[in-house]
Formats: C-alpha cells, structure tokens, sequence
DNA sequence: AACTGATTATAAGATTAACTGATTATAAGC
DNA sequence: GCTTATAATCAGTTAATCTTATAATCAGTT
C-alpha cells in the first residue's frame, strides 16, 4: 500500500456522505421558506421536466436512473399534489406526456432558489472558483460513463 | 439568472449519480473476484472498522452517518457471516466491541483492491491529480459542515 | 449508598425508495 | 397480418433506514 491508498479507501463514504448532506441542506432550506410535500427524490424529475419540457416516464426515468415503474410512483404522487399533469402523446398513443402544472412551475423557481443557496453555502467553505471545477469533473465522470455504456 | 445556474442546479442530481455510479463499479469489480454477500451498506463499516480497530455500534454508526439501530443489523449479519465478531468492552460494560474475525480481515484487502481498481477507471478519465483534487474538496466540504455541528 | 440523567445495546415494527415480474396497448418492420 | 419492441402500469418484493421503546450501566449529585 502505498502513500495515501487510505484515504482513497474513503472515497465511495465520500461519495455517499456528499450526496446526503447537499439533500439535506436542501431539504433545510425548502422547508425554511415554507416549502413542503416533495422530497429529494421527486427533485430530480422536476430539473429534468423543467429543461426538456413535457416528457415520456420512460425518459424521465432514464435521466433519473430508475426504472419507468418506480418513476410512475413519483408521477402519481406529483399529479395527487397536483404539480405535474398527464396528457396523450400525440405522436405516440401508448404514450403520455408529463407537464408541469402553473402550482409545479412555481415549485421549480423555489427549487432552484435553494439549489443557488446550497451552493452559496459550499462556496463560502471552498470558494467559488474551486467548487465550479470540482462539479465539473464529477460531471466528467459520470457522463464519460453513459458513452462506453456501463 | 445569470450565466450557468442551469448547470448549478445539476449538483444534486451529479452527487447522487456519482455516489451510485461508484457503487456500481465496486460491486461489479467485487463480484467479478468472486466476493458476494456484502452490498455498499457493509462496506463503510469495514473500513471504519478497518482503521480504528475494535469500535462500539454508536461509533460505527456515527461514522456511517446513520442510527446505532440501524448499524445493529448489518452488524447482525456480519455477524452471521463470521466476518466480524462481538466482545466485552472491558472499560464499559454497557458497550460490545465489535472487531473483525480473520475472514473479515481478507474480506478487506478485496475491498481494498477493488477500490484502487476503482479510482484507476476514474484516473483514467480524469487523470490521478484532478481526480485526488476532486475528492480531496469533496472531503473539506463534508468535514467543514461536520465542525458546525449540521 | 441511593437518585437522576445520560449513554449503550438492542428489539420490533413502520417507512421509504427502489427493485423484479407480468399484463395490456400500441407501434414498427417484415 | 404476424412478430417483435416499446410505453404504461399493476402487484408484490427487497433493501436500507427510520421511530419508538426497553434494559443495563455509567457518572455526577446529594
């Protein structure tokens, strides 16, 4: 074992400790502004619904990483908070389209006030410049990944 | 919004991916040196355990940044894959040292190659020293919050 | 020494978030 | 038209964690 394979053991706790504490924060600082009934795993469709407009439960399970059945829950719980809406495909008629409703819209700009505040939170420790770089390799890492498809 | 906020907003998603997608390699690179039957949950104790020798459940657990409760089963089933055993704490005879057994020694040294085997597949795309700067702002930011008391 | 509050281990059961397998409707290629 | 693939969806299962609660022990105080 050479220099520091130690704390390159560390880095699956790493990962997983991260991806906790940024869903934490979040969760903190949507509840700090009232916003309640969406946990973190309803968060990934919402960003993914936000950019790519109505979409397929297939798709957003693929950019989820799920399976199409698990997506469906979250997607019946979205449409029960009445936040997202379904309609027929009209290219496609086994398909429906996921939509935002006017109440899911507002959610997302919510969202994404918090996402900035997190960031804000983990700049102030790691400075701006630093943090923009470290997502971008993580970002590299995991899209390098989809190409050779693992 | 300004500039890239739209990328910022990705960070959730870019920490839970990667944190699964690590996973995923380890278990993978695991089971092809035909190690089975302990998944992603036991492996932070192993290295914990690994490093500080013979801990208490309530360390473990708060290493792993969940429940004492929680830690008991894995424990549990470490257990009964003899590859960790229980002892009295000679200084507290409330506490059980939890201390590996030989199988549970080995079981390491596995999990320590296929960690480096790891880290090599991220090198590669990456190279060694952004991929050891990545993870080493990874790691201030997760031990900046642990000092505030989260 | 007895009292009180904190800590350790642990059990039991609830909850959450994903999974696998199977079914139905539609689409697309031959 | 038949076959194979894809989309949605139902039902049941597994995994990892949580909450609530109990018993033993410890440590400080009276």
């Amino acid at each position: 074992m050479h220099k520091d394979s130690q704390s390159r053991q560390e880095i699956g706790q790493t990962l997983m400790l991260m991806a906790r504490d940024f869903q934490q924060r979040l969760d903190s600082d949507m509840h700090q502004r009232g916003v309640e009934g969406i946990g973190s795993r309803h968060r990934a469709i919402f960003l993914f619904l936000g950019r790519n407009g109505p979409s397929r439960a297939v798709d957003l399970a693929e950019a989820a990483g799920i399976r199409p059945q698990s997506m469906m829950k979250i997607v019946h719980e979205l449409e029960s908070l009445e936040l997202v809406e379904r309609s027929e495909d009209p290219n496609d008629s086994r398909a429906k389209l996921i939509q935002f409703t006017a109440q899911g819209r507002q959610l997302i700009v919510e969202l994404s006030h918090s996402t900035e505040t997190v960031w804000q939170q983990y700049a102030d420790i790691l400075g701006d410049r630093e943090l923009e770089n470290t997502f971008k390799h993580l970002n590299t890492l995991l899209h390098a990944g989809e190409k050779n498809g693992e």
